[in-house]
DNA sequence: ACCTGAACACCGTTCAAGT
DNA sequence: ACCTGAACACCGTTCAAGT
């Protein structure tokens, strides 16, 4: 029995745990934290050892954007099919709302997708099914690959936001001061935030994350349908 | 004469010229070769001279970011007013495609403007300007706001695509081959596929960057006019 | 005031050596 | 087959020393 908790101490490296271990390194640590040294000790070995289970650190990091890709995937595979083809658009935003969920517990994801070269083969998948929804929808070839571009990274639940950490917690004395100053330069972002700073959980929606992502995702949807409903063909149709 | 030109040779160091020289490395050998020991010895000079200038390399980081911006704030003032301020959505299409343009040139800055903590203060302006063309154009303070996020940082040009390089040279066989094996698993990227390669430069719009831009905005921005129109009112009014 | 050289702590990675 | 220790090249940065 002693034997048997010591050999789980110190289970047997595999590309696996490495990459899960990376994950957990990088969800606690993030991205910056996640050096060779690091993760080895997290996993009780030297850095070294990890290049018997890894070609290098690219590896690393492509290996652990597949691994939110997969549960991804997983999440977005709970949402049922539409039982009418027509019903492509609540389906499709069910599901890109549950790819949310999942990115937002691994915030360092985005950025690393993007900084990939190749889009993960997963993916290829995912946005297949999307296509597919939009076809069964009524929507062409055509118009269907230009609303995937139109979703872009969107589909997978990336906010694209600049304004990511607007609620330091500011003296009321300063920030009405500053509230002044830019009123004069910024009258209209002076306007906006009097509304967002002083109504946080207001009936505006102050700057809820989650309200601002549905809000575009509908925007998206709902401008995609129109443009399906209306027939609409490429412009250039010589 | 000649003491003229040994002076410009190595004219003295600023914070400005560090920061030309930045972004000029990052253009031409991507940010991830923007070392200091690099761009030292770009402006002739060791590395460590460059602290005088600029506190670290984060400062560096920040500062081409900027250098960025106003260049967007400078092609983006080209664009005139509306005439009628029921005009908001062409000039603000306008600006925001003049914004892209300035991006194309520096390819590596949006990932560093994502990366920064704070949004420079520039681009406070910036969207002030936007918010003031939509408010102008019967957007409540309300929906402004809500847009202002919907359009997130494709207000600047960001394309948020993932599939940035589909264009590798493939040998025709391997493509065809690849096609074959798609269709199983993958058959509505399958029938993309076939439009978008044999087709590259087709009326479909193939995957020409530049239209799938135009084409997204143009759905955002045609959706917002639509919940403007509608009188839109946030939906949780109790 | 500005620049330099040596040095430090930290990377990713190689390699010969261990078991 | 897997792990280790020393070493290498390369970072950003500090500091004492030069002019």
């Amino acid at each position: 029995v002693g034997l048997e908790t010591a050999k789980k101490a110190r289970a047997p490296l595999t590309r696996e745990r490495v990459l899960r271990a990376a994950v957990e390194l990088a969800d606690e640590r993030g991205v910056e934290a996640l050096t060779m040294r690091a993760l080895g000790q997290e996993l009780g070995v030297e850095a070294m050892s990890l290049y018997n289970h890894v070609k290098n650190k690219a590896e690393i990091l492509s290996g652990i954007v597949d691994v939110v890709c997969e549960e991804i995937l997983a999440a977005v595979d709970q949402i049922p099919p539409p039982d009418d083809p027509a019903d492509w658009k609540p389906v499709l935003r069910a599901r890109i709302l549950a790819a949310r969920q999942v990115l937002l517990q691994h915030r360092w994801a985005p950025a690393q997708l993007e900084a990939l070269r190749d889009i993960p083969p997963s993916l290829i998948g995912y946005y297949d099914e999307i296509l597919g929804l939009m076809r069964g929808g009524g929507f062409s070839l055509d118009l269907g690959h230009h609303a995937m571009h139109a979703l872009g990274s969107r589909a997978l639940g990336f906010a694209q936001e600049l304004f990511v950490e607007a609620d330091h917690d500011i003296d009321p004395d300063v920030m009405t001061m500053m509230l002044k100053q830019m009123a004069g330069r910024y009258p209209h972002m002076a306007d906006l935030m009097k509304i967002v700073v002083h109504d946080p959980e207001s009936t505006l929606g102050g700057c809820d994350d989650q309200f601002e992502f549905e809000f575009g995702l509908d925007v998206i949807l709902d401008g995609l349908d129109r443009l399906r409903e209306a027939g609409w063909q490429s412009p250039a149709h010589t």
